[in-house]
DNA sequence: TATTGGCACTCAGGTAGTAAGAGTGCTAAA
DNA sequence: TTTAGCACTCTTACTACCTGAGTGCCAATA
């Protein structure tokens, strides 16, 4: 395979591209680097590098800069990432003190997490996918409309307004609140469909085309927990680092913007190792990411996954700091979310 | 003052940059428009229009720009916007079509907007200043949490985690909720602090520091009513026109995420021409928003207005279709809110 | 007084040509 | 396997030059 001071001169490739934006050359290389051998054995090596499609040269007569298969192996074989600076570790704590809010906890997270990392950062709500029912609330909100109010165990609450066509009969509303209640309390969002089907049985006939549209609205919003939810933050970031974005950087806004997508990435994205999970450039299946790279970790609520956050940022990001800060916003978040 | 012919030749000029992004020249104008003039009396006019600092020279021996005083003049005098397209009314109703809940209907139009300008679209929450409680609810939603969902007469659902310290006594809850609806319910937000007093007042001591933690969560909900929302679409069309933008957008990014900077200028925006409020360029008390214009206009519901939408886009935008765009737009809105 | 044609002047942008510098690939020797 | 040397390539910067668009001003005109 490919000699270890090849893998080397790589690593020092990716880390001076990083540093510098510039295309590197073997000179700059020993210059910076202690190999103990000369520039044209490191031009050998880099020759066997290129050849390896791991580098790749602008043109004739430049340096060389990572490929994405090249960013790829060195982040495989980055075996511990540059821990957190103090300062950072401080601003986590900071940021992350005193919010009970569920909105809020995530609102600070994702904004910190894009401070931390000159990024765009995202955080996805907690998915419904794994949770129970903790409470159904039922309240008459307008002459005709009702608010369906759906609480879950992981603390995210949803709500609907349903349109009813007919005046409300608020004593039958908490008729029904009260049976839902008894029959739905504790049941896993996956077994509701069953559960309801004999509620809407045991009804008297007058109210029942109430009931049912009041029914299929709470299995729809049950159905509907794959309307999953990301915040983001930091997009200006995306707009500094322009340079790094041959083209536009639109591309990506668009990208971003759709909530969709980036949905669909992220669910794609399963752990990998030092506990996240990362696409670069055109390993990303978005044909708008091809110059983007995707950073991702889980976070957890009463010990199992329940959704994830991270980072999108140019494939010439510092993926070693990159990672230490989300695989760190990521554990906190779990702490937080644990009181 | 500045005599209609010259105004005349500032109108073409902003059009012709508009529609071209070249400086426009003297010749190129006699062209293009009927003066029955020649080039040479138009260059007079040209010099008094820089004179009064309408119009702008990048240099010597170039075309002219309009400033952001003449794009402002340009504004004024417009004395009838150019109607929306049939294709684009159409747009509209389609997209309007059929959403009951608040939250989706502004999701689509903040989209609808940005889609029909082309720019990035804004669309503020109805305000809670003007409205009143229709309802207030409380929820156990864990052993120690009630939830708070505050439902007002403008359709607007506010919610909240209030940690109470203590298990949470059901009964108790309860009668603070029958409480609390038949002491607030229709009364205006802005009467609400005085309204709480008696009912605080009226309780046991065994319960007082529960229902003074929920009461004060109440209290806050309702100031906080500042803690309004804009949601944003489009972002990705600021990056297509960043050619418009010298610097960069990055300033501009960075002021639309900030949801206070934008909540601060549209408070400060109120309906002038046209039944909407423009800020051009350096109008804008905010630094980062230099080169950009700001279009609003507010919805209403029940004949009062209730919160803005708008868009910001460069300074060079075509004023005339987005200003109707915008009209538009909230018009609609307020007539889907109606129903 | 307002308009016009004429004309000299300015300046950005394009085209060449040149020079410098960085970096490579190859070869032959250690 | 490593190294020094060297010719070669290509980008970048600089210079000079030209062209064209556009102006500003002036004197003549309606």
């Amino acid at each position: 395979m490919i000699p270890d001071r090849s893998l080397e001169v790589l690593r020092a490739i990716v880390q001076d591209y990083i540093a510098s934006k510039e295309p590197v050359g073997s000179k700059s290389l020993v210059e910076r680097h202690s190999f103990g051998v000369s520039a044209a054995t490191i031009r050998n090596d880099m020759a066997l590098l290129e050849d390896e499609e791991l580098i790749h040269a602008p043109h004739t007569s430049a340096g060389r800069v990572p490929t994405d298969k090249g960013y790829r192996l060195f982040v495989d074989r980055l075996d511990e990432v540059k821990p957190l600076a103090k300062a950072e570790r401080d601003a986590i704590e900071t940021f992350m003190v005193g919010s009970a809010d569920l909105d809020e906890t995530l609102g600070r997270t994702v904004r910190l997490l894009s401070q931390l990392t000159n990024q765009v950062a995202m955080v996805q709500y907690p998915t419904l996918g794994k949770a129970s029912i903790r409470h159904i609330e039922l309240i008459p909100a307008a002459d005709t409309r009702v608010l369906l109010v759906l609480i879950t165990d992981n603390g995210r609450i949803q709500q609907h307004v349903v349109e009813l066509g007919v005046a409300v009969d608020e004593g039958f509303v908490a008729e029904l609140r009260a049976k839902l209640n008894a029959a739905l309390a504790g049941v896993p969002l996956s077994e509701v469909a069953e559960k309801i089907k004999p509620i809407a049985a045991g009804l008297r006939a007058e109210n029942a085309k109430v009931a049912k549209l009041i029914l299929n609205n709470l299995s729809e919003q049950v159905d509907a927990n794959r309307q999953e939810k990301i915040i983001l933050a930091g997009t200006a970031n995306l707009a500094k680092r322009e340079e790094d974005f041959p083209g536009s950087i639109s591309p990506v806004l668009e990208a971003i913007e759709e909530q969709v997508v980036l949905l669909k990435l992220i669910s794609e994205m399963q752990a990998e190792q030092h506990g996240v999970s990362l696409r670069i450039g055109r390993e990303n299946s978005f044909e708008g990411l091809s110059n983007a790279s995707v950073l991702v970790s889980g976070y957890e609520n009463q010990g199992s996954e329940i959704a994830k956050l991270g980072v999108i940022g140019p494939t010439r990001m510092d993926y070693s700091s990159n990672i230490s800060a989300v695989r760190a916003v990521a554990r906190y978040l779990t702490k937080a979310l644990g009181n």
